[in-house]
DNA sequence: AAAATTATGTCAACTATGCTGACTTAAATT
DNA sequence: AATTTAAGTCAGCATAGTTGACATAATTTT
């Protein structure tokens, strides 16, 4: 028989777990912490950034569509989205099919503030990348997925999960 | 300034990178929704959440170590650490060597909180991590330890790392 | 055509969690 | 003895979330 008792006693998987979620408490607070401060300088913070970036990824994208995604009340959406859109960055206009919906896009000046703050993050992706490998990319995507509650959110990545 | 090469390859490295960030912020708006559900029946929020968890991690651990983990005011922490003492979940004692730092505790009841909250996210992690096998976990780990800014906090997790 | 539902927006009040700045106390270090 | 460090405190402020009630316009259902 082949010793298959490879699964470790409770103590080692309780530890195993605890740094998986430490590690993520650790690597959030950095991963928020460039773009929080270059936020400051423009009157902004994080919920502003959310909206920018989610505006920017899925272009002409529904009020209702933005909180399935920030999963946060209308109210708390509304006074980000009306600051941005009262300063410039973004841009409503009624739907074509459904005009009672305000579709959102980025103007020229979110576009640069979008551009300006992703940059951070994105170096931060690609040095962690980068310095992993791409087989290590592949088990990151994996679990992190796996860590998400729910499949409609999982599908937003099966274009390249697969 | 050149024009944008359709076939660049960087166009692909930007969609992998940016559905990095994503994960990232699905993962952890997931993460966190089912502890901070349970903490609303205390009268608590997640910094409360994070200063129950480390303490419990680090038991003994003076403020400034656990401001240094959080990094955040000494003012935000004292707000929340207050309640905690005051409320019978944390305890504090003097330092033998250094008789100004108060050292942190978790109280029975503390303890049982901790225990509580984390279940649920150290569900999700087992979940994550069995579906995905012990490669992919290797692979997340050594990703999510490259997001972070820090060597002093990826040296918190080298023990198993090597 | 009328009724119900949906998408969006708004007013008001409240809570949680971060921040800055100024200041205190006690203990350790120089 | 002077300085620095660890911890705590007071006051005020900002951001970002919450609930609840309500309004308007457009779409869908009956």
């Amino acid at each position: 028989m082949p010793p298959v008792a490879r699964n470790d006693p409770a103590v080692p998987r309780d530890e195993e777990l605890r740094q998986g979620i430490e590690m993520m408490f650790f690597a959030y607070r950095d991963f928020t912490a460039e773009p929080d401060a270059i936020l400051t300088d423009y009157g902004f913070g994080r919920a502003h950034h959310r909206v920018i970036y989610f505006v920017g990824r899925y272009p002409d994208c529904s009020v209702s569509a933005l909180l399935g995604i920030l999963q946060i009340t209308k109210q708390s959406l509304n006074r980000v989205l009306g600051q941005l859109v009262r300063e410039g960055f973004i841009h409503q206009s009624r739907g074509q099919r459904d005009r009672r919906q305000r579709l959102l896009q980025l103007t020229r000046k979110g576009r640069e503030l979008e551009a300006t703050l992703t940059a951070t993050q994105r170096a931060r992706f690609a040095r962690a990348y980068r310095a992993a490998g791409a087989e290590a990319v592949a088990g990151f995507r994996q679990v992190i997925l796996g860590l998400m509650s729910s499949d409609v959110d999982r599908e937003r990545f099966e274009r390249t999960t697969a």
